[in-house]
DNA sequence: AACGAGGCCAACCGCCAGGGC
DNA sequence: TGCCCTGGCGGTTGGCCTCGT
């Protein structure tokens, strides 16, 4: 269709509004209400295309706009349905009553993106950006490399299969690093990786040595059941595999394209459903904390303390149904009625560190 | 005080869907 | 059935403001 005919009129004023049109805009609407968007302009005596009246009308004038900045709980509520809509701002702004689909969209792309991207979340996804080969990978080394300072321990059967167990995940990573590579990178990629396993083979050596996981029995379970969790494929959430590329020369057809939610793209949902890749996911992730705990990392922020696996998993996986019924989600307060402030750990991250701004 | 960079936000642009003819 | 008109939506822009140098 092309452009709305309202607004191919030459002359007409555009840019902002002075404060005698908007008396002009507002009188009118108020007498007569708007009617034909397009016909408006003449009626109200406003130089301008019926369009610029209405998006005035809407996002100004409107007697019920609520001015100011954001609460804590309309923050929360954008987030939410972000998290389970996307860009629907329209439909996001009709749970926000006195906020304008604009006004949401503004401060979405001002304040609430940026601050998800800051804090390490994919701000289309709502997801951390779980790049576990660059990230626990490099972890994962720099742990080894610290057992190699440590003073040396005679073997013993627990560092026996820990060293078996590293090495198996070593090697499971250096297979999954080389599915999701491109073909025309892989060679470097995998030669990089190779460099990365081969420090992790050599490290674990170093756990021979000395035998940390000893003083914290998570780690010991956590690493071998995170070479399980790798073997049995629970590499899927890693978010390389949306690339086209990937799909397309390993013929797969990923669940996001048939029937798993929008907002879910790369199928780690997939994996949880099964409840013992949940368990060996979860065990992955407490690794990785426990490694930032061990190592205290400079990003450890970004993996954060999250209690439970779901605060990997959108709202649209966890509380579909809270945010779908929310008639009023501010109306239960902060203190604990909210759905999303009791129930919801994502907005405890979040909103936790709203707090510190 | 002057200047530039970056942030913010009102407004515009272009496209789409639905209804009427 | 297809075209046109209109309302509505999401993405983008540009001007103003603030802050740092």
């Amino acid at each position: 269709m092309g452009r709305s005919p309202c607004c191919e009129g030459n002359g007409l004023k555009k840019g902002p509004w002075s404060s005698e049109e908007d008396k002009k805009l507002l009188d009118f609407i108020q007498q007569h209400g708007h009617g034909s968007w397009i016909s408006l302009p003449k009626r109200a005596g406003l130089n301008r295309c019926g369009k610029s009246c209405r998006l005035r009308w809407i996002n100004y004038l409107r007697p019920d706009i609520k001015r100011g900045s954001f609460s804590p709980e309309e923050e929360q509520t954008i987030l939410h349905l972000h998290s389970v809509l996307g860009n629907k701002w329209s439909a996001i702004a009709t749970r926000l009553p006195g906020r304008t689909d604009n006004e949401i969209k503004n401060y979405w792309n001002t304040h609430l993106k940026k601050k998800l991207i800051r804090m390490g979340f994919d701000p289309v996804t709502h997801r951390r950006r779980t790049d576990v080969f660059s990230s626990s990978l490099s972890q994962l080394i720099a742990l080894a490399n610290l057992s190699k300072l440590i003073d040396s321990r005679p073997l013993d059967e627990s560092a026996l299969a820990l060293q078996s167990d590293a090495l198996q995940l070593a090697n499971s990573l250096q297979y999954l690093q080389g599915l999701l590579q491109p073909p025309a990178s892989a060679t470097a990629s995998n030669n990089n990786l190779f460099s990365q396993t081969s420090c992790i083979t050599e490290a674990t050596q170093g756990y021979t040595a000395y035998d940390p996981i000893k003083e914290d029995p998570d780690l010991n379970s956590l690493l071998s059941s995170t070479a399980r969790l790798f073997s049995e494929g629970i590499a899927s959430f890693s978010q390389p595999l949306q690339d086209n590329n990937f799909i397309a020369h390993h013929h797969l057809v990923p669940n996001y394209l048939t029937n798993t939610p929008p907002q879910v793209p790369f199928s780690f949902q997939t994996s949880l459903n099964n409840h013992v890749d949940r368990t060996a996911a979860t065990q992955c992730l407490s690794m990785v904390n426990g490694i930032d705990h061990c190592l205290d990392s400079t990003d450890s922020a970004l993996w954060g303390d999250y209690d439970d696996l779901d605060l990997l998993l959108p709202p649209s996986l966890t509380e579909a149904s809270a945010v779908t019924d929310r008639g009023d989600a501010r109306s239960g307060g902060s203190s604990g009625g909210s759905p999303s402030s009791s129930t919801s750990p994502w907005s405890d991250i979040f909103f936790g560190d709203l707090a510190g701004h």
